[in-house]
DNA sequence: TGTACATCAGTGAACGCGCGTTCACTGATGTAC
DNA sequence: TGTACATCAGTGAACGCGCGTTCACTGATGTAC
């Protein structure tokens, strides 16, 4: 019979490897990295704990299951946010950025565990997947200006680092609490939203 | 009596403390951040696993030392190289810059534990004081273009904030190996210090 | 339609592991007199 | 100079903890005939 909700092979639980993300991800989101165990995990799923192995073999596939889910999202929020931005190279660089900053803002653990590789399995052929989806969305967003006369291939690569390093390094400051002193000293209350557009605004390409 | 090396304190071993933050450097370098444990340091040091305690506390205590020692030493780095750049403010960014990579490349795991604050006690004074002291060096260093006209306090504050991104952004994505598929693609052998080069020239202030 | 069988998700108990912490102790160092 | 005492760094054994892994098992689902 099929499952109850969707059309996935369902057994005992019905449909535990999704339920089992889920609660992996409210888990991480809660208590942080170290907090992920598949005890923790199965407990919160309310299966036994050698349960999982079934679905995931081991921790370091559970991690990476969650780490390829969140790049998947991460994918289509920057996709959809530079399509929205029309043709113009430096809007689309600009709307990039701020959908890069917002995830992590919205989904600090799961961004840290995703740019965090000790703890994922880079050869999971769905992890693997996610990421070079994702660096594709970024490259398209980020590729040099038409505009300009062409440039040398370590010119345009190295413009295209130069802006993902500006919002990555962003976010992880961010997360890392490092900006709230230069966000503090600032007059008037803070605002964090209308700061990063400054930051992401306040540089150009040379 | 004196310590057979230091005049500092020594009672059965002869500056443990020392002696135990240089095993736990070594420790993190070869094992990451999760082979550090009291118990792994000590064997390190040829002491009990409770010794330790004596001069750290917890295992907090000894990692935040840690990152105060790696954060003496990488504020040391920035400011030599920015004094060496001379006065123009453009060539002391870079300088900057290229030590700012250059301490994530030659210290990526004491990199790595400094910036990451989950297992740090950022209460320590010793940790506080050197997390202050380097972020000042990054401040004097980044501070605004003197022949600009003045601008707004969040203008100027973006533009540091920026420029700091810009660096961390790099070494983190550098220290995750996320550019090696870009360096690859370029033309001829790679070549990390030009491409670095490049990068952190790549942007200008807006 | 019904029966026998194979598959395999999930169980539950047991295992050994390394961890941090505690605590009474030992014994070298430093100090008072 | 010598003795008695206080301090405190380091010892070693014991503790409980949560972890991942293993494994024989149960029982529901799916399939062959």
């Amino acid at each position: 019979m099929a499952s109850p909700i969707l059309q996935s092979r369902s057994y005992h639980h019905g449909d535990l490897k999704q339920a089992l993300l889920t609660e992996a991800e409210a888990l991480l989101r809660v208590e942080g990295l170290q907090g992920l165990t598949l005890r923790a995990v199965s407990r919160a799923a309310g299966v036994t704990h050698a349960a999982p192995a079934n679905h995931f073999g081991d921790l370091s596939g559970l991690l990476s299951e969650l780490a390829a889910s969140g790049y998947r999202r991460f994918a289509a929020a920057l996709s959809a946010a530079v399509a929205a931005a029309g043709e113009e190279q430096r809007a689309r660089a600009l709307a990039m950025g701020r959908a890069y900053v917002a995830f992590a803002r919205e989904n600090p653990q799961l961004f840290l565990l995703m740019f965090r590789g000790e703890r994922l399995d880079a050869m999971r052929p769905a992890l693997r997947d996610a990421i070079a989806a994702a660096r594709e969305v970024l490259r398209s967003a980020l590729s040099g200006r038409p505009d300009a006369p062409p440039a040398s291939p370590l010119q345009r690569a190295a413009e295209g680092i130069a802006l993902w390093s500006l919002v990555h390094g962003y976010a992880m400051l961010m997360l890392d609490g490092r900006l709230k002193g230069t966000l503090g000293a600032l007059p008037g209350p803070p605002d964090e939203l209308a700061f990063a557009e400054a930051v992401l605004g306040a540089v150009r390409l040379a």
